[in-house]
DNA sequence: CGCTGTGTTGAAGGATGTCAATTACCGTGG
DNA sequence: CCACGGTAATTGACATCCTTCAACACAGCG
């Protein structure tokens, strides 16, 4: 009880990336059994973050990475006067944390979006053992690599897309890696708020909200609340492409 | 003359990040000398590229990582529908590139704006060597994770910020970028055009124009078409946190 | 069953984009 | 050295998209 700040969940047993299903999306990609069963001996703790709660805040010091095991997570930044922006929404086999090995300390906050577990990932180990296992070393860096180049199409699309280009392409990518995760391609339920995809976004919520209404007039979705049904696929897509002007 | 599609301008002599003046900015940054030969054979070519020319383009295959030795480059994405986004300005000491490990692929035009000059380091050896030296290893994770952290800082900007914080938080980064490679803190000269400046902070090019204007008549800024000076530099930092809302 | 957070919708205003005219600059060639 | 042409930058007037403010609806949960 009166040990660390936060209550954390620790699940020392069962843990192997030998073992797991996301080894396809995770770090694991591309190593044989034998550079997996070192792999495991590293990743061996999870831990469960509730809905709402942060896994860490910007600030505290750096340690792990952490691998989306279940469950939906955003990252937001803030600037010094308060404001703060969505960086990214993570799903399962994805990776938390990558921000913080410049500085030691992590420069962003990750909170679940819904219950949640993660594998942490000793960061130092794991530069240990990436210069043991060239395919471990490829795959981090791969994954690094994607993340800034996730991040540039995020750069392109706040820079330089409408409302409408802005959601569309936001509901494309969801279900897109929704897809390659086993779930449908055309039902999603969002996990986060109007207000959050809106901070991802550079929307406000009202924008965000009336862009949903706009796209079921038009017949591309049905909106309930957070449950979406994708009924024009091609033509989100043409949106994004802007074959509308 | 028949051989290179693009003629190359290759310079094989010379080259030695141990005696580069660069060195504690660039790759090379926590490397001890005995480190620092085995580097110096990895990075053994220079290219040189004129102003408006290409160091690499989106699809081409991936070979090398480029630091900036002298000069300036922009980078950009560009959607299928043929908008583009400048995604950085890179100056000396910074390395182009990184996009391209995820895929094989570069994935945005890397630009000189002025006539440059680049190392080439062969991104494969450059794994082979971070295997032994585990200095290099580090340096290059906190290159590319503060690589991420940059971009998260661009999405903050162009999702949550005014015309006039972005241009301000815009000269701020440069100007201090440029201090901290010895240049003046006050004044400076841009290597890009409006629209350049415009594309990277999701503006218009007019609208970056009449935000210098503005920022000359109420005193911040000098402005000479390209020419800048800093009149007062606490005046663009309180108008990025804000301040004045 | 009401409370609270979330989402929707309308009307009005404001920041930025668009279009167009003018000016400044720079390299080139007379 | 100067004239010239083309690119880049500035500025104005107007249009548009998104935000702001406000009212209301809905859902989940004590």
């Amino acid at each position: 009880m009166s040990t660390a700040t936060p209550p954390l969940r620790l699940e020392p047993f069962k843990v192997a990336c030998s073992n797991c299903n996301l080894r396809e999306l995770c770090l694991p990609v591309g190593m044989s059994n034998d550079q997996l069963l070192k792999l495991d001996t590293l990743v061996s703790t999870r831990r469960t973050v509730q809905r709402g709660d942060t896994l860490f805040r910007s600030g505290e010091a750096f340690q792990s990475l952490y691998a989306v095991r279940t469950g939906f997570f955003k990252t937001c930044v803030a600037s010094e006067d308060g404001r703060d922006q969505v960086t990214g929404f993570q799903m399962a086999g994805e990776l938390l944390g990558l921000d913080g090995i410049g500085t030691e300390r992590h420069t962003c906050d990750a909170v679940a979006l819904e219950d949640s577990q993660v594998c942490i990932i000793p960061f130092h180990q794991l530069e240990d053992l990436s210069r043991e296992v060239s395919d471990l070393q490829r795959q981090f860096h791969r994954i690094m690599s994607r993340e800034i180049v996730r991040d540039h199409g995020v750069m392109l699309l706040l820079g330089s897309m409408r409302a409408e280009e802005r959601l569309a392409a936001f509901l494309l990518n969801l279900t897109q890696r929704l897809q390659s995760r086993g779930f449908s391609a055309s039902e999603l339920i969002l996990r986060m708020t109007r207000e959050e995809i809106g901070s991802y976004l550079g929307l406000k919520l009202e924008t965000v909200s009336r862009t949903f209404s706009k796209f079921q007039d038009e017949g591309f979705l049905e909106v309930k609340q957070r449950q979406i049904r994708i009924l024009d696929q091609d033509g989100l897509q043409r949106l994004v492409n802007g074959a509308n002007c």
